[in-house]
RNA sequence: GCGGAUUUAGCUCAGUUGGUUAGAGCGCUGGUUUGUGGUACCAGAUGUCGUGAGUUCGAGUCUCAUAAUCCGCCCCA
């Protein structure tokens, strides 16, 4: 039997999983910092459940399996459970409901680069019955811009727009009936060239003078305010583009008020998303200088978060970042360091085998201090201990050998820079604190 | 579901028009006098050359089949 794990499932050495999972835990830190709650649900679920809002593509990628006479299927977003949870409790929830969740979800496509069968997704959503607040979208956009500023990576930019735009653009050039279609080719104007893209708008039936006045709104740029102006001026007497564009402006000025730099937020008008479930606000979020990783942070609002559940509205906004595209993809480019091994501050090594009682009781003192502390139990040569305690990247050495048996006192060495210092207890705890 | 490529040591790869004991770097193990490492130097181990068949005196190298992996498209995080 040979070892192997599946393709598309991701599997990180020690020194990975630490940086991993210090992302994760810097990301849960941030979504709890905005007043979200954390949310668990099964990664299994009733097929029927997870299978009945979605359309083709989900049916397709889905894990499903029957067990005895059940129908299983493994979640394949969080939002659908999020949904079902919502339906099921709605009750006992006090809205608006803020929630964030982090797990794993699953995919049966074809595993290419930064696209997994088995990835994390972690989600915020705030949900409210009939009606949210617009403020709400751009709370999301802070969290977004205060989750990547933390994890340190390089420059980013939140591109916003809001659906009702272009819907209403769409209505007012009196092709409504194509806004499905149109969005999604929109959605891949960055990826394609521009006579390919006007070729496929031919191919939808649009007329020439239709084409170009969509071509010329979706490349209207500049900065926010400028783009803005030039979108009032445009002066569309359509409801939806109206209410659109009240509510991107709201967004973009209470953003300002949160105090999110101007140059990591961007509106961009051929931002659509492909999911149609979106109504109002969408995000994606890219590196300035790696556009290649795709979209790592995306979401936006939608109108009714559970309607094959319930009748009620529950109206929401919420974003999702696919973490394990975003540690591949920054592993990938170097972008990571990988330094500890061990999450241990210190490395206690007795000398011998006589000194490993010494060593144990330091190692317990130490550990109801707080300290992380790890104790070399295995008998070799003092260099083998050295290259040990090198390659798992612990910052402190203590040594107890003779010497220290006799002093009482512990010889505490600085990984980093050689120093070394014979210290008593307490003094050694304030070292390694 | 459609298309393209790759497969040689633990990893990344080299291997010339088929020719005898298949190589490098990194990593690994040991050593440079046995209480002081990360650098340097020395020594060493490791391969059914993805699998199966065929052509040939002879195949890592050519042909066919098959599998696995990777990369696009679709869709998405």
């Amino acid at each position: 039997m040979t070892a192997r794990t599946l393709q598309g499932f991701m599997e990180l050495l020690p020194q990975e999983q630490i940086v991993f999972d210090h992302m994760k835990s810097v990301i849960a830190h941030t979504y709890e910092m905005f007043g979200f709650a954390p949310l668990d649900t099964p990664v299994l679920e009733l097929a029927d459940v997870l299978l009945s809002k979605s359309g083709g593509e989900t049916e397709k990628q889905i894990y499903e399996f029957k067990k005895g006479d059940t129908d299983l299927a493994m979640r394949f977003d969080l939002t659908v459970p999020l949904a079902k949870y919502v339906a099921l409790y709605n009750n006992d929830l006090t809205f608006p409901f803020k929630r964030y969740q982090i797990g794993k979800v699953y995919r049966g496509e074809r595993p290419q680069k930064g696209r997994f069968r088995e990835f994390y997704q972690c989600d915020i959503d705030i949900i409210d019955r009939d009606e949210l607040n617009i403020v709400y979208d751009a709370e999301v956009l802070a969290v977004i811009y205060t989750v990547f500023n933390k994890l340190n990576l390089p420059k980013f930019k939140i591109y916003i727009n809001n659906r009702k735009l272009l819907g209403g653009f769409l209505q007012s050039l009196d092709i409504a009936d194509k806004t499905v279609e149109v969005l999604r080719l929109v959605d891949k104007i960055k990826k394609i060239p521009e006579e390919a893209f006007l070729g496929e708008l031919s191919d939808l039936g649009l007329a020439e003078d239709k084409k170009q006045s969509l071509l010329k709104f979706i490349k209207i740029n500049g900065l926010n305010d400028e783009i803005i102006a030039k979108l009032e001026e445009l002066n569309i007497d359509n409801d939806s583009f109206v209410t659109g564009l009240a509510e991107l402006k709201t967004v973009i000025t209470q953003a300002q008020n949160l105090g999110l730099p101007a140059q990591n937020i961007q509106i961009d008008l051929s931002i659509t998303r492909g999911l149609d479930y979106y109504t109002g606000t969408v995000y994606e979020t890219f590196f300035d200088e790696y556009p290649q990783f795709g979209s790592v942070c995306s979401g936006g609002r939608y109108d009714n978060l559970s309607s094959v559940f319930m009748d009620k509205k529950f109206p929401g906004v919420g974003i999702s970042i696919g973490l394990t595209r975003l540690f591949d993809q920054l592993r990938a480019n170097n972008l990571l360091q990988f330094k500890e091994l061990t999450p241990s501050k210190a490395l206690i090594v007795p000398q011998d085998e006589s000194l490993i009682d010494a060593a144990v009781k330091l190692a317990g003192k130490l550990r109801n201090a707080d300290i992380a502390v790890d104790v070399m139990y295995r008998q070799c040569k003092f260099k083998k201990k050295m290259e040990y305690a090198n390659k798992i990247g612990v910052p402190y050495l203590v040594i107890i050998g003779e010497e220290e048996a006799k002093s009482g006192l512990f010889a505490c060495k600085d990984m980093i820079t050689g120093e070394q210092k014979a210290l008593n207890l307490d003094e050694l705890i304030e070292t390694l604190k």
